[in-house]
DNA sequence: TCCTCTAACACTTTTGAATCGC
DNA sequence: AGCGATTCAAAAGTGTTAGAGG
């Protein structure tokens, strides 16, 4: 791990020198597929903007999965884990701790659409999170990832064997991360080169790229274009190359910024180092956060029932079962979480008895992802 | 005054129903 | 009738920016 700068840190979570974009756990192994445009995002600190109604992400989230069992069945699901305990602003041309992170947001997971599926199927092809939706608005209804403004988050996956998002094995659950995925949600881009670099790779973004709208466009409206010929399914090249940027220079601040900055960094190390566990290998740049389960049979009789309880909308630790006290998880720990069922539709099952005594069926994936699945330390 | 958030905007891309040809 | 390819309109998605609000 290199050291940290100031104003390395200030800008974007560190990143080694020599990157391999995935991970092996166990038998598994997940890349990230778009890692170098990932990374040319966070070098000058990546944005994710977040609205009321949702936002997909840019980069978006692509892996690839090795090392699943061909016909066996797995649930893939992300959330986004806060990166660290504080809220930032963008000032003087850098981010800034602002302050302490506000209470966390109800914890929502974001299930891939072909779940379940099974390991031939992950296996055969990359899959795409483009879908996956940020949410400023804590009553969004629509299942997508609520997060708070001018925090920094990160995206973990988990791979869960599973014959349905409902039967899920608790015990076969492995979660991975990728640092240079970190990303600080705003609602308004605050960095312009991080929207320079939007607009370069960005094809949605193209009509600000060319004819110049902008603001004069703006008040001289002219009608819609034709529409455009259908495009290639498949046709667009998210990892194109993207230009060397340099990180904003660190400027000087005020005393107590220092201090905040400071906190945060060690903090941000810290949870670093939790994140995505200790690299055991200098090549191997990036990190897991593999779930400390294999001291925990979760098999049959053991299995956690999801209890029938209200949604709880907001992080909680009560139905974990926790290898060790609340007290001493590091704020990006991971904490093994059943899903609630949601008040209006769940069911009771007759079979199935390895795994769960009820059977909570979902109309959609939007349904499912609006509950809480792995919290986290709040 | 400063900072954050929202909505409207022009334009591109994606989606899905309708149509056509085999 | 069924299937796949094509067309086209509508919907979805993009960053910008003025203005509102705290």
């Amino acid at each position: 791990m290199p050291n940290i700068s100031d104003s390395q840190t200030n800008v974007s979570m560190p990143l080694p020198q020599s990157v391999s974009h995935s991970y092996q756990q166990g038998c598994i192994r997940m890349t990230l597929e778009n890692a170098e445009l990932w990374e040319s995002f966070h070098r000058i600190g990546t944005e994710m903007i977040i609205t009321k109604h949702g936002r997909r992400m840019f980069p978006h989230c692509s892996i690839s999965l090795s090392g699943l069992q061909p016909f066996a069945s797995y649930v893939i699901m992300v959330d986004m884990v806060p990166v660290d305990s504080f809220k930032y602003k963008w000032k003087r041309e850098q981010w800034e701790v602002a302050g302490k992170a506000e209470p966390q947001p109800p914890c929502r997971t974001y299930m891939h659409p072909d779940s379940p599926a099974v390991g031939g199927h992950w296996m055969k092809q990359s899959m795409s999170f483009l879908k996956l939706k940020l949410t400023n608005n804590t009553l969004d209804q629509h299942g997508h990832i609520i997060l708070h403004s001018m925090h920094r988050y990160y995206p973990r996956f988990h791979v869960i064997q599973a014959d349905s998002p409902y039967t899920v094995r608790w015990g076969s659950v492995q979660t991975f991360s990728f640092p240079e995925t970190v990303f600080t949600a705003v609602t308004a881009y605050q960095n312009p080169k991080i929207t320079k670099l939007k607009i370069d790779h960005n094809p949605f973004a193209k009509g600000f790229r060319e004819g110049g709208t902008h603001s004069h466009s703006k008040r001289c409206r002219s009608g819609k274009s034709p529409p455009a010929k259908r495009p290639t399914e498949d046709g667009r090249d998210l990892c194109s190359h993207s230009p060397g940027l340099q990180r904003m220079p660190s400027t000087s601040r005020p005393a107590q910024a220092e201090r905040d900055q400071a906190f945060s960094q060690q903090s941000l190390r810290r949870s670093h180092l939790s994140a995505w566990a200790l690299e055991q290998d200098s090549s191997e740049s990036i990190h897991a956060e593999p779930l400390e389960l294999r001291d925990y049979d979760y098999s049959y009789e053991e299995q956690m029932v999801p209890a029938s309880v209200a949604y709880q909308p907001y992080r909680s630790v009560e139905y974990a079962r926790l290898p060790f006290s609340s007290s001493e998880l590091d704020p990006a720990q991971t904490i093994l979480h059943p899903p609630p069922p949601p008040p209006s539709t769940t069911k009771l099952g007759t079979h199935q008895q390895g795994y769960h005594q009820h059977h909570h069926q979902h109309s959609n994936t939007s349904d499912w992802s609006q509950y809480p699945l792995f919290s986290y330390s709040c």
